[in-house]
DNA sequence: TTGTGTGAAACTTTTCACAGCC
DNA sequence: GGCTGTGAAAAGTTTCACACAA
């Protein structure tokens, strides 16, 4: 059995959220690859070879079940648990990832803010407490932090993930628009803001 | 000859910051495709496969030079022209993207921003007036917007969507977790950033 | 009949490896 | 010797097409 790429684990995302959407609306218990397929742009082959690569999940001449699909899929990507993440830099950007309905109505629960300005520290926002980069190490520790979102400016980015590589995060989702160097045993995944305009701006310069 | 692929732009991207740093260290006015590669978890092959799809850009023995290759890269991503760019919806993350530097450093130029809230129209941030939707299709001519941004909510982005449609928009970054309809005229491209975090779920719930 | 699961084919992307210029 | 540019091989991904189950 191979593999999965990185492109079908997104893949994977998409076709949780269609499901959930398709649960809510609870218009028919099943759909059928085909059905599925069509509200994302995507064809019905690769969503059943997206699949294959976890296992068998519908019925011939059926379709999936919506319900357990949406639960299968949901522990494919580990939702089965809950995690605790700290984003640190609490600008725009911080505070919009905060506030944001996706992560919470998934099993991601935002624990802790960091910031390095001494007007922001120790006050709340959402209903979280921004601390200061100092408590790092305690906080991580005990609220058993795995997961970071880098929201800080790229001058402050490298040394707030030195800090966190030294609290043994597992993984870091990176914003700053800025190469960062960590362990190997650190999962790093780089978000690109600009990138994702330029693919625009380039596609429209085609003849 | 053959046509780059989405990957390959946006490696072009990271290839023009890398550029664009090196340029501002000055340290030599060259560098190898080993050296640019290292910079970004690359390998040197693809590197030049990646610059192989858009012509010859070095020199055998040599390397390449900085300045003439951020300056063909950014050609390439068409930002030798000045993009007009608007953004949909001014909560925290509309805000963050409109504060967000690495824009103005190419010549992408927030033009205007749109907001449904009468609290915040005809106000200021950053520089930028907040516009209602009707003002959409005067300013959008008037400004000669060609992106949008949709940093609006799931509920009120397809609306926005439309409208945008109907003023002749020619792209939209959408960052509303939502698959918007859209005229085949339109480039559209879609963000979504628990999709980021179920990548690193993912990864650290494999065994 | 419908629609999954999956080998096999087709296509795409990456890596190898080296001729040829600096 | 150093390093690019690029065919050719290898690896990876998507699509085809159909056996088979409901």
């Amino acid at each position: 059995m191979k593999k999965p790429s990185r492109d079908t684990i997104s893949r994977m995302s998409l076709y949780l959220r269609a499901l959930q959407e398709l649960s809510k609306a609870q218009a028919s218990p099943t759909i059928s690859s085909l059905g599925l397929s069509r509200e994302l742009n995507i064809s019905p082959d690769q969503l059943r070879r997206d699949l294959w690569y976890f296992g068998q999940f519908g019925r011939r001449g059926v379709g999936y079940s919506i319900e357990s699909l949406k639960n299968k899929i949901s522990e494919i990507l580990g939702l089965n648990k809950r995690w605790n993440i700290c984003i640190c830099g609490m600008g725009n950007l911080g505070s919009a990832l905060l506030a944001y309905k996706g992560f919470k109505e998934q099993n991601l629960n935002i624990s802790a803010c960091f910031d390095a300005d001494p007007k922001k520290i120790y006050k709340k926002k959402g209903g979280i407490t921004i601390y200061p980069l100092e408590d790092m190490k305690n906080i991580i520790r005990s609220s058993r932090i795995e997961i970071a979102i880098i929201a800080a400016p790229v001058t402050a980015a490298q040394t707030i993930v030195d800090r966190l590589v030294s609290c043994d995060i597992k993984a870091i989702l990176n914003f700053a628009p800025v190469k960062l160097i960590v362990s190997p045993k650190v999962k790093l995944r780089n978000v690109d803001l600009s990138t994702e305009l330029f693919n625009l701006t380039y596609f429209l310069s085609q003849p």
